[in-house]
DNA sequence: AATGAATGAGGGTTCATTCAT
DNA sequence: TATGAATGAACCCTCATTCAT
């Protein structure tokens, strides 16, 4: 019926710009030829700045400088504007876990390098952060992650704790689970500190005492 | 402007529950006189039921067994509803953190018992604790709790930290401020992971192995 | 079903306080046993200040000194309030003139003494005065009024005129009907300026201009 | 916020129908394209009908064949939709008499000129005359225009007074501002009798018989 | 008579969504 | 594709009125 690429639009073709970036401000620096994108990220700063029941779609419509009809050409509705926030975000994240990961052997490194990634992320953009941490908390929207993609992220983490474990430098009398929510848990207030605390200090800056006391907790 | 005691009233004077009991059960084992705390006992359940933005007054003043303007003699509006819950139910856990933390000297004692009190409280009314996981993550709200009671609840983890270091059994390389986000970050992903299994299993019953990491994180 | 005294007491037992004070600010000269022109008199205050339908039957009762439930039982609801002000004040005021006129002869003084007591009256009580002058202007209360008591008023005007014209004094060719309105339109016109002048001048003091300009153009 | 013409949309953009016709029936002649023009006219005959306050917008909206909605695209609120109907009445019959005025030069005819103008513009629609002369009499109105567009209005009638003073013709020792008022007066109380009479005669006939009494109030 | 807590109908306004252009 | 005017369902809150005490 509408011809709507947010859910099945590989982020490989969204052309997303240089990761070094926030991405809300991706947007300013030139013409955006991908309106998709631009209400994306428009969705983003507008559903951070007000939250996402208090944002009209005509506020992210013109942030994004089209007209309100135009966001339904390009998404279904107000929800799924939220929903693609999360799936564009987190297609790209686990895509770009799986690669760094690939590289380390050690699961200490493997740990260390999923919790610089993931304040990495946050930490790049208080937008998106924001929308992440408050917005996609609404139960509807958890449930929904809780059993797809954000069990990826999940998985990562109880892996690499159980090689660990494997590798005789874990206790196995650790729950894998259990202390992935740990960990997942600890670097998820970090975030949500960071963002009270108005961007006071570098989020990445968090990884290393985190998963310093993470790491002594599960060691041996 | 109009008798609200949402915010003054002492929790003791609510004449509370039995605390063995969800907070949203009590309300239907007999006649309650109180209409103040009938009210937000409903909302409760009206809150984590449909979600603050998509609940209705109508809907909780109907749980609630009153007329609709009846919820307006009680609080100022919705959102007052909302900010009710948070000090009804933090009031009472700070009094109640505070009573069984003197009993206790050891800071590993102290810590064990914060987390039991914290996942107990949540772990005995699901209702409760999808409002505070989810409705109550509403940025504007977040912002307004982090500077005030719930800054308190955190003060008493940081305390003990700070407590288990000058004793000598805590690293004092550790920064007692960010081990204890690392703590609360744990607890509070122990929660929403159980609301989201759909209690499958008791609450209680993670303080024991979070706890365990933790303490093995900051050990000396 | 419900004792109104509101239209059938006779305002000679409401114990009316004296003419030369303002009746707004005779109640608070001292105790009140009079509820019900205790809660009239709150009535004049309240529709002054906030106009009829901006006004609330529970600032009225608060204005009184009396429960809102309190008011119900002196009058059948807010409409009839406004009716009860209109009629308490306009029966003193046909009373009173009919009372004056009856000692003087000459047509132009009656005339300038109708004139007098109009501006009087609405002069001392500006409270009254914007009543009279704002609240009950809607189409429902004027029409009602038109065809009773008002009338009345006007006929005195209206008789005066007719007699100045049978005693050769003011033009034949002129229609008493629309002189009197003439006149009256004029005395209205000076209370609302005087209104919205904020009491910047004495009111009654326009009673001799309005009347020679009236005076001279009916006269032979 | 809201592209709303009503206050500096010219009147003659708005295609202002017929000046020999009510301007609340033009509307029933044939499609009408412009919505700001058709919801005002609505606005006039409901508030007519049920008085402002016991109006509602959707009553407005019904009346006018738009949505509710659409109501607050051209209206910023309920209260706009007053003042702009005493905006969009006012400013042209103030450009009207200013035109009608020009081509005069007897005080005398002047002063006609404008009681005829005034009973014609009132008496041409019995609803814009009710809203005139009852739904505009709310104090917070009043005090408004007072200061305003109407204080124009007043400004020639005052003119025309001491011009005939200076030219000899009306006593010197007369106050020209309160003659104005007491012609202002006079012709509103001749609209609101009008009114209440149900249109039993024609409201311009009262021009002569009014200003007769008034010159020769004022005549030397 | 007096109270004031409780009621619940009512309405101004918002805003997600549609669709003619 | 893109627009943005128009829609109309939805909802928070007010307040006149009632009635048990």
């Amino acid at each position: 019926m509408n011809n709507r690429p947010s859910l099945n639009k590989p982020i490989s073709q969204v052309n997303r710009p240089s990761l070094n970036k926030p991405l809300t401000e991706v947007i300013a620096a030139g013409p955006t030829p991908d309106k998709y994108e631009s209400i994306l990220l428009a969705a983003i700063r507008v559903f951070a700045r007000n939250g996402f029941f208090n944002s009209k779609v005509a506020d992210v419509a013109k942030d994004a400088g089209v007209a309100d009809g135009t966001v339904y050409l390009y998404f279904k509705n107000k929800e799924d504007l939220l929903i693609s926030i999360f799936n564009y975000t987190i297609d790209e994240a686990i895509e770009r876990a799986r690669k760094e990961l690939t590289t380390l052997d050690s699961p200490n490194e493997k740990i260390l390098k999923l919790a610089a990634l993931h304040l990495d992320l946050m930490g790049r953009d208080e937008n998106l952060a924001k929308v992440f941490q408050v917005e996609l908390r609404q139960l509807k929207f958890m449930e929904q992650f809780s059993t797809s993609k954000l069990s990826i992220y999940f998985e990562f983490i109880r892996t690499a704790i159980e090689q660990g474990q494997q590798a005789g430098l874990f206790r196995t009398g650790i729950n894998p689970q259990i202390a992935a929510k740990v960990l997942y848990g600890a670097l998820d207030e970090m975030v949500t500190n960071w963002i009270l605390s108005r961007k006071e200090y570098n989020l990445s800056d968090m990884a290393d005492p985190v998963v310093d006391i993470f790491l002594n907790g599960v060691k041996k």
